[in-house]
DNA sequence: TAGATTGTTAATCGATTAACAATC
DNA sequence: TAGATTGTTAATCGATTAACAATC
């Protein structure tokens, strides 16, 4: 599978998908999805969902749709959230308090939900040892590196003020980690095989605003 | 100007353009930019720069570059940026919390920073009335609507679980809200009229786990 | 003037949609 | 079998890039 680059979009449907299938409820004997509702709960036409999932094989059958419960688990194999993936935080402020909680919460509730919230960052010594959530605890920005390494952290989120983002960003990549998402108000300059993606709330809300009136 | 439809991933750069050319510091005399500078720091081609602007007129000199500070009020002009645009925060757990200090507290700082947190809601009888930031009190959900009216709301920031989400927004709607900011990971469906936008971090997460190994 | 950079058109690239043979 | 729906190819659509005349 995935004999060629696979459009980014498309990864991100996969992820609308599997929510979708997730959220399905799978009591009794075998349940089959076409892509026409698939894609209607998506908000996406049924010949988008068969071209993304084309991109990765042959999931379904032609007269019947989709096995629910089957098109699930190999999406999530798709998107390697079969294994726990190992989430760090730096940054511990009100969103980053916020995050790591919602993060570790919804791990501790549901079975599948992949992500671990393995370390937190912030820079206040203040805050140096303080416990957000149980066996969370708040360490100083001297032990990422180590900290990378032994948790075996995959993806950062960045939640430090806009000026210290980069720094911050660097010394991650440093320490070797290869995804990051930023929720700091800059565009994070890395090398090439580190992939960031941003959340961004005050250019959502500036966007929104071109579309008032 | 804007003859015809503007792509959505325009506005979108004319954000990132508005932002460079706010941090740029404009003290003395006249300081021009070139779209090639201009795309270095947003990250995109100087043909696409010049594109962008040209959906909307004529703002830069041949053989000389953009003059920052007037292209900084234009583009301000287009998103509407320059009249106070009035937000409510809907769920004031720590995530909306969060933002809502955020938003107002930036709003403070920044003089052109056009944001205003004009209400807050949250149905948990408990916080009613709780202050969260000066100014900035908790009201019941049935306020919603009159809130809308009087307070001229012009998006809604919703941070409910994700189960109360689409209700949420059928209110807002019915309200006359035509923007929404939704940050549960639910896909929500609004008459075609009123714009939604998301932030999802469990969707970001998904996704950057795919590009792991 | 000469050099630089815009605004704009044409060419390219890539993603979405339509359509239908294959087949369950 | 007949009806339904997939997987896939071709057609369409739209956005990005390249190129260059206009002009500061």
């Amino acid at each position: 599978m995935k004999r060629f680059r696979v459009p980014d979009v498309v990864i991100r449907r996969l992820v609308l998908y599997l929510r979708i299938l997730s959220e399905m409820d799978l009591g009794e004997g075998r349940v089959y999805i076409s892509s026409q509702e698939l894609g209607d709960r998506a908000g996406v036409s049924p010949a988008q969902v068969r071209k993304d999932l084309a991109s990765f094989g042959e999931f379904g059958k032609q007269g019947v749709g989709y096995d629910a419960a089957y098109l699930r688990e190999e999406i999530r194999s798709i998107l390697n959230l079969h294994r726990t993936v190992n989430v760090a935080i730096i940054g511990v402020g009100e969103l980053g308090t916020a995050l790591a909680r919602y993060v570790s919460r919804r791990a501790g509730r549901e079975r599948r939900y992949p992500f671990r919230v393995a370390a937190c960052f912030d820079s206040d010594p203040e805050k140096i040892d303080r416990v957000i959530e149980p066996g969370i605890k708040i360490r100083p920005p001297e032990e990422l590196a180590e900290t990378v390494e032994r948790e075996s952290i995959d993806i950062a989120v960045i939640t430090v003020p806009a000026a210290a983002a980069q720094a911050v960003a660097d010394q991650c990549v440093k320490a070797g980690v290869r995804a990051l998402l930023n929720f700091a108000p800059v565009k994070l300059f890395v090398p090439e095989n580190v992939r960031v993606h941003y959340s961004d709330v005050s250019l959502e809300l500036q966007q929104l605003a071109y579309y008032l009136t």
